[in-house]
DNA sequence: CTGTTAGCGCTTTCAG
DNA sequence: CTGAAAGCGCTAACAG
């Protein structure tokens, strides 16, 4: 009742060195590619692996290389393309470099903390999101055992980090929206959800500066659909009045402009709307999102890169890296519509 | 040059113990929060552990206990809310069942085979998505030495499976798009590519049977959105006719609306067009789109709950389990526009 | 309640 | 080219 009917378990280095007729080093090495080995011992190896169907534990040689080959990853949640591209490029990544990748989700943990500390014990370094909402002396602890890179999170002078940029394009997208001669321009998302949105909300601020306009205060909502929601409510209830909108994320603006023109109110002519992300949706809306595409992929790539540079000890400084966005105009910000890009 | 600068790393059960001034079974005990300890004994060593900053290795553990408390989880790719969802679903319950889990994503793989073989390495059981492309017999080979669960995979009779109901809301939606009357109904995507596929167009078939009716062969196009819209262009070019059009999932179904509308053809008036899976986008279009819900976190959950059981040994029946979906209906398929559902 | 002592399965010198 | 043997760090009897 303990093991269940695992059918060929218990199959270990030993029988297929027995069966094979060699040493369990013989069948270490020709396992491991390893230097000469005799064409003879190699075949009988193989063959004897094979039909034993010998399945190597990994553990076992984790603790004797004193290395797991293991890359750990800390996401917030999956909604949305965001975290799933980072996952892609991340995976894809580590697989190149020949590590595993072991998942965890922070929503929804009781004790994250816990949760990480866990995770750390099978992986030779760990990325998270700076959104993941892991404690500063969390990190600082784990930072301390082993390697830890930051992923959109706030540079830290001690920590690795790759972040995409944010306040330059929330500055060139807040500056578009007002040379269509808008006004009264809300930002939509809460700077103290994490350094991303405060990013992007400064961006919003020196655009304004800039133009000799005064920022308004940010509208602290979060970013889910729900909230673009109930945002939209309150504007046709006449609580609130804009003329532009920057949304801290599309998600969050395509909520808003949907329930907006279910309402009544046009986009753009009453309201440009922008968001951030470039999701799928984005293009399939009408009028299509103006919004700012971040590189995710390679953000996940990247990190993973990090990671094993400092595992494997290359040489890497600690200057967070930064990679570039891009601003994708299409209707909603008040620009005519034009042939779809992407 | 091969290690880096880990920092307080070579920290081991030893060393605490050391510190503590108690043995490494005391140690072990407390760190497991094992049976009796005395409260001095545990206050010292969780001190001790604290100072060195200990983290423990899992390898060494998952030797001693044989096992390693993972699960593997093998998926085609991560485009989509589909296998987003799926995913969280299936590390949420892992990590109820304490139970971390590895992750692997086959797409870009040059060795899949090999690299699902290492995955098995390091876990204790492996689900994985039908639509992976993992042959056949690896599947045999691999569950020959660990439990496997297959999701939305063909139900083997030696292999535990998990799915969500196909031919049968396949035969309910084709239906509804007959019942309004539609006569040339198409439906695009490719039987061969996989089991969902393969049913979903049974269903089709059979809703055509039912209404002495026969059903047109299927259009033999990938899911994504670039194949929508090259079908689209094939149809404004006059290659092809249909006045309703069945999706194997939604991102095809939005392509071809898409396009189509850009075409000058409306929907659903000219056509109706019904998809699969209830993406995001299926509500935010014009018109909404009819399309098929399934529970995908709950199959991820229940595909996690039975690799767990599967591994302890809890005896389960091999009976694939099938979980049922939903039709949503929206206004693609010729219906009036209601208040959103969902 | 605590310490001693065997391993867990694999890699890796070190001799041959 | 191959085998013997010494661990890797941790858990789990087994004695005290």
């Amino acid at each position: 009742m303990a093991t269940g009917q695992t059918p060929t378990s218990g199959t270990t280095i030993y029988s297929v060195a027995e069966r094979a007729g060699v040493s369990i080093a013989s069948v270490s090495r020709v396992l491991q590619g390893s230097t000469a080995v005799s064409e003879k011992t190699r075949r009988r190896v193989l063959e004897a692996a094979d039909e034993l169907r010998y399945v190597p534990l990994a553990a076992a040689r984790s603790l004797a290389v004193r290395h797991h080959e293991a890359h750990g990853l800390v996401l917030p949640e999956l909604s949305g393309p965001y975290y799933s591209e980072l996952l892609m490029g991340f995976e894809s990544r580590a697989a190149e470099l020949g590590q595993s990748v072991v998942l965890m989700l922070a929503e929804g943990k009781h004790d994250l903390v816990r949760a990480v500390r866990k995770l750390a014990t099978r992986v030779d370094g760990l990325a998270m999101l700076g959104s993941a909402a892991i404690p500063e002396d969390t990190v600082t602890a784990l930072h301390g055992s082993k390697p830890v890179v930051l992923i959109a999170g706030d540079p830290r002078p001690d920590v690795d980090s790759v972040t995409s940029e944010n306040t330059g394009s929330a500055a060139e997208i807040t500056s578009h929206v007002l040379r269509h001669g808008r006004t009264q321009v809300l930002f939509l998302g809460d700077p103290a959800s994490g350094p991303d949105v405060r990013d992007r909300y400064a961006g919003f601020v020196a655009a304004h500066e800039s133009a000799r306009r005064v920022a308004a205060e940010p509208v602290r909502i979060p970013l889910r659909e729900r909230d673009g929601t109930a945002f939209a409510e309150r504007m046709l209830a006449g609580d609130l009045s804009a003329d532009a909108l920057v949304c801290a994320n599309d998600e969050l603006a395509l909520a808003v402009m949907k329930r907006l023109r279910e309402g009544g109110r046009t986009v753009p002519g009453d309201l440009a709307i922008v968001g951030w992300d470039d999701v799928m949706t984005a293009r399939y809306v009408e009028p299509g999102l103006t919004t700012v595409r971040q590189p995710v992929r390679e953000l996940g790539a990247i990190a993973s890169d990090r990671l094993h540079q400092r595992i494997t000890g290359a040489v890497v400084g600690v200057e967070p890296q930064v990679i570039p966005t891009s601003v994708v105009i299409r209707s909603s910000c008040g620009c005519p519509p034009r042939a779809d890009p992407g």
